[in-house]
RNA sequence: GCCCCCGUAGCCCAAUCGGCAGAGGCAGCGGACUCAAAAUCCGUCCAGUGUCAGUUCGAGUCUGACCGGGGGCACCA
């Protein structure tokens, strides 16, 4: 080609001869992708195959399941740290399917929520269009990283054939009850039965048969799994909404929006997630999860092991729960909650003479101190609750008895005693527990120590081990036996009993709003709920005029909830016969939580089209059912690697549990467990900068000099945190595919480091995985030409070693989800093969080392791999394999260098044969010339010689 | 306040059972190519593992205390 011979070098043909026409670019690198993408496309080639069903093929019994916490499809689209995860779960597919296993990977939408309903509510789009084009684009951004998804099985919550089984699993739950005695679910119409025998007695005795049609229906309302309650929930004004406990922060408002949150009686529909407490918790011992999640759900169920104590106070009792049974000889008083109902019971007309004046807030009488009291404790928020820890309460002018001294100890009502844990009552044991301690101080009550504390001890109440004391009968016992006595105790005496109490609370399951799953119930002339038939399901969401919940001043607290379903009138009055004959009824206008569509999503991932059952039995037995054989005797089944955020540990991994244990008591899984291996990936993170004035600037703007920051010529401060929009400094994968395509995106992510680790993001690094890709592909691509160079010939001893240690480690760390490090065994062996065969280096590199270095980074770099493995001759796609296996053979080396420490420091080093025996190596390391010499002929103390490791030689 | 995790080169990260601190990448520096630059290629410098003690023949790895960062819980009896 001539230039012309004007010497324009700008132009862009000057530009294009610089390149080689077949180097691997970005552009290069787009037109590849795309091919392949359209290839995997038209071929179907990550399409897994089901036992039964529309999706029904033949399988081979190694199968793997491998899902993303799927995704909620924002309209503000993906950043460089939404597809870490998604990559990563997609390497470890590829991987698998290579090795042969048939592989079941896809990914859907979790797209129920607020946004989308916001959004109506401020432009009138319905929330369906914007989720859909969300979803769309979102599914264009990941389509582009060449995730090897199965798109059939791709599901949206929102979709109608989807939130039918949504509503017909809460039906089943419905429709169940807990038997506490087998431990499990078991369906209502066994319970009727159990009544109507006698085989169950009713709360007032009455013969079933007695009772009301309507009486009845109350008592089996009151059994069911999911039940309406007149219950404290937790009210937003500001959203319109009631939300669940764990909604609301720390300091009492919405985790979403930060609104205040009010507590308030509201009828509901609750989970009863309490009767799974304890199998939620012994399960965890038998998952592959991270042990921080574990503890996590360990601590949210708050399961602790005490007692029940009935203190007699007057002619009534009050129940305590303690932990500290063993302490009960050291109670020197009672506290009820303020909201306690017994408080108004017991409380004396008039005080004691000789009231302590700290007792009585100064008020005339009992009576009037607790209706003080409680006035000003139900008007502090848990803001004012946590700012202050100090101990404040007012006496009732009543005394208990302690059952096992019968000393009478005075009542208090104090708000450090929450109503909603335990019975809302304690008995006080100010000498081991630092609360009382606090209490009894500044009241004036009395201390008395009923565990000895070591000698020495200086500290105020005293919680650790030691002998009882001051307990008569307990007196000398270690804590354990002292509990286990005086529990028995308790027990023969009719005083108490041993008792389990959680933290964990029923799982409030209405919402006011629209964008969610509607509730399969309607309400009849009683005003009881009746479950829909199967067959009148789906409940579709109807249209409303207005999508906004009543919303209101977010202070209101007394605002009642208004739902944005109560406006469709027509929808919620209506005639259906369920029965009994055409009847008026009335639905429910609540819907239910973003959670619920997010609790059984696995199960429709196995079984997208069935419109008979929501997932084959044979579908989820195949994909999910437990494997003794390779996963251990107490294998509860469920999904091979589940892949997440940390953030939710708690809630939706604990309803998803809860729904699958139900499933599985009921009989319709086979799995005991949704997820059996958990795996939390680390975030993307990135840093920001800001301008004097505090306001974010263009972090991509921003140059760095001798360790300060500058943009537009003035000095910037840097941050480090999130990606967002409002914080200038996104990066977009969509960006890094332009700039050097997926591929190079993808292999960056997982070499940046460990996947569960969270780390900056730095653009600026990415061309260390594009450079190796290019060097790659210039080793077995000419680039001038475009044709393949490999050669036919055997490679060298020094090279089959390389490579085989690298097929060896590389299996070994895709396996472990070790990315990083395998990527760099393979830049190794590339740096290997650029020096020894790359160009100007022979005539091209062997196919015995070039085919499996192309099937090494396949599942990293699927597109590129493909295109070479297609240059090399090959007519199938390598997704399905075969994914290279070391020979043994070149794993061994004939000889082991050894260093050679003297008192632990490396002075040399020697070359044995490896087979050489301990006294070989220790004879070769004395007599090496250096170690001689620094001897000077003194005898050694000491040889330590640690085979295939090194010599120590301690002098 | 309590509990958990993490501190290795200027930066991101490696380092089986306690056994040679460095695999890989970025940046820097030197060189090749170029009229020049970018891109590309070749070569190369850099820390003794947050601090202090201890165990050991030998500690990044184990133990204790402290410092720094991140996370969880928070009057749960």
């Amino acid at each position: 080609m001539s230039d012309g011979g004007t010497g324009n070098p700008g132009t862009s043909t000057a530009a294009a001869e610089a390149v080689p026409a077949h180097r691997y670019t970005a552009e290069l690198a787009a037109e590849i992708e795309r091919r392949w993408q359209a290839y995997w496309e038209r071929h179907g080639t990550f399409h897994a195959p089901n036992p039964v069903g529309s999706l029904a093929g033949p399988v081979p019994e190694d199968k793997l399941f491998v899902q993303d916490m799927f995704p909620y499809p924002s309209g503000a689209g993906l950043h460089v740290g939404h597809p870490l995860g998604f990559i990563g779960t997609d390497v470890f597919a590829r991987f698998n399917r290579m090795l042969g296993r048939n592989v079941l990977h896809t990914m859907g939408f979790d797209a129920f929520g607020l946004p989308a309903e916001q959004y109506a509510v401020q432009t009138g789009t319905h929330p369906r269009t914007t989720t859909e084009a969300n979803i769309e684009r979102y599914l264009a951004q990941i389509r582009r990283l060449g995730l090897g998804h199965d798109e059939r099985r791709r599901i949206a919550t929102t979709d109608i054939p989807y939130y039918r089984w949504t509503q017909w699993i809460f039906l089943k739950i419905f429709g169940s009850w807990y038997d506490t005695n087998a431990r499990k679910a078991r369906p209502i119409p066994e319970l009727e039965a159990e009544f109507a025998e006698g085989r169950r007695a009713t709360p007032d005795g009455r013969p079933w048969g007695e009772l009301s049609r309507v009486e009845q229906r109350k008592i089996i309302d009151s059994y069911r799994l999911v039940y309406l309650d007149e219950a404290p929930v937790n009210w937003c004004p500001g959203l319109g909404t009631v939300l669940a406990n764990e909604e609301v922060t720390a300091d009492g408002r919405s985790e979403r929006g930060n609104f205040p949150v009010f507590r308030r009686n509201l009828r509901q529909w609750m989970m009863r997630i309490t009767a799974y407490a304890d199998r939620l918790a012994d399960d965890l011992d038998r998952l592959d999860w991270p042990e921080k999640v574990k503890t996590m759900q360990r601590n949210w169920i708050g399961r602790s092991y005490g007692a029940r104590i009935r203190f007699p106070v007057g002619e009534h009792g009050v129940d305590v729960f303690t932990t500290r049974p063993d302490t009960v000889f050291g109670a020197t008083y009672l506290v009820l909650a303020p909201e306690h109902p017994l408080v108004d019971e017991i409380t004396a007309t008039t005080w004691p003479s000789d009231v302590d004046s700290r007792w009585t807030g100064g008020a005339a009488t009992p009576p009037e101190a607790v209706a003080a009291y409680r006035l000003a404790a139900s008007q502090k928020s848990e803001l004012d609750r946590q700012e202050s820890r100090d101990k404040t309460g007012v006496f009732t002018g009543a005394f208990a008895t302690n059952p096992v001294n019968g000393a009478a100890i005075p009542v208090f009502v104090a708000d450090y005693v929450l109503m909603g844990y335990g019975t809302g009552a304690i008995m006080a044991v100010p000498g081991q527990d630092q609360r009382d301690w606090d209490f009894a101080r500044e009241f004036g009550l009395p201390i008395i120590r009923t565990v000895r504390p070591p000698e020495g001890f200086d500290g105020e109440a005293y919680i650790g081990e030691g002998p009882a004391i001051n307990s008569g009968f307990l007196d000398g016992l270690g804590i354990d036996e002292a509990k286990k006595t005086i529990i028995q105790w308790l027990e023969e005496h009719g005083h108490g009993e041993g008792s389990v109490q959680y933290k964990l609370r029923d799982w409030l399951f209405s919402r006011q709003r629209y964008w969610g799953e509607p509730f399969p119930v309607v309400y009849d002339e009683d005003g009881l709920p009746v479950a829909l038939p199967e067959h009148m399901l789906p409940v579709e969401l109807p249209d409303v005029p207005d999508f906004s919940p009543g919303t209101y001043d977010p202070d209101d607290r007394d605002s009642e909830p208004a739902p944005p379903l109560a406006k469709a009138t027509d929808w919620v009055e209506v005639e259906l016969d369920l029965g009994d004959g055409p009847k008026r009824y009335r639905r429910d206008t609540n819907v239910m939580p973003q959670w619920a569509g997010s609790c059984w999503y696995q199960l429709r991932y196995l079984d997208p089209y069935n419109d008979e059952q929501f997932c084959a039995p044979e579908n989820e037995r195949y994909w999910m059912g437990p494997r003794p054989a390779e996963h251990g005797q107490d294998d509860p089944g469920g999904v091979d690697l589940y892949v997440g955020g940390v953030e939710h540990a708690v809630l939706h991994l604990l309803y998803s549990r809860f729904w699958h244990k139900v499933l599985y008591d009921l009989g319709y899984v086979s799995s005991e467990e949704p997820y059996r291996r958990l795996y939390n990936q680390g975030y993307i993170q990135a840093y920001a900068y800001t301008d004097a004035r505090g306001t974010y600037v263009p972090a991509e703007e921003v140059e760095e000099r001798d360790g300060r920051f500058f943009w537009n010529g003035q000095e910037v401060n840097q941050e480090y945190g999130k990606m967002g929009k409002s914080l200038k400094n996104v990066v977009t994968p969509d960006e890094m595919c332009d700039g050097y395509g997926a591929d190079t995106f993808r292999l960056y992510e997982m070499a940046m480091g460990p996947l569960d680790v969270s780390r900056p993001w730095a653009t600026k690094d990415v061309v260390g995985a594009h450079r190796f890709l290019q060097r790659l592909w210039r080793n077995l691509v000419d680039e001038h030409t475009g044709a393949p160079r490999v050669s036919e010939e055997q490679p060298d001893a020094e090279t089959l070693r390389v490579l085989h240690r690298t097929i060896a480690e590389v299996r070994e760390n895709f396996a472990n989800l070790r990315y990083n490090t395998g990527i760099a065994r393979l830049i190794e062996l590339n740096n290997h093969v650029t020096k020894t065969f790359g160009p100007g280096n022979g005539d091209g590199t062997p196919r015995a080392v070039a085919e499996p270095m192309v099937l090494m980074l396949a599942p990293l770099s699927p597109h590129l791999a493909e295109e070479l493995w297609s240059l090399l001759g090959h007519e199938h796609s390598l997704a399905h394999g075969p994914f290279p296996e070391a020979d043994e053979r070149y794993l061994v080396e004939d000889t082991a260098e050894y260093p050679i420490q003297v008192n632990g420091k490396v002075r040399s080093r020697v070359v044995v044969p490896a087979s050489a025996g301990q006294d070989e190596v220790r004879a070769a390391a004395l007599a090496e010339e250096k170690i001689v010499a620094l001897l000077e002929g003194r005898q050694p103390r000491k040889v330590i010689v640690v085979p295939g490791r090194l010599v120590n030689v301690v002098v």
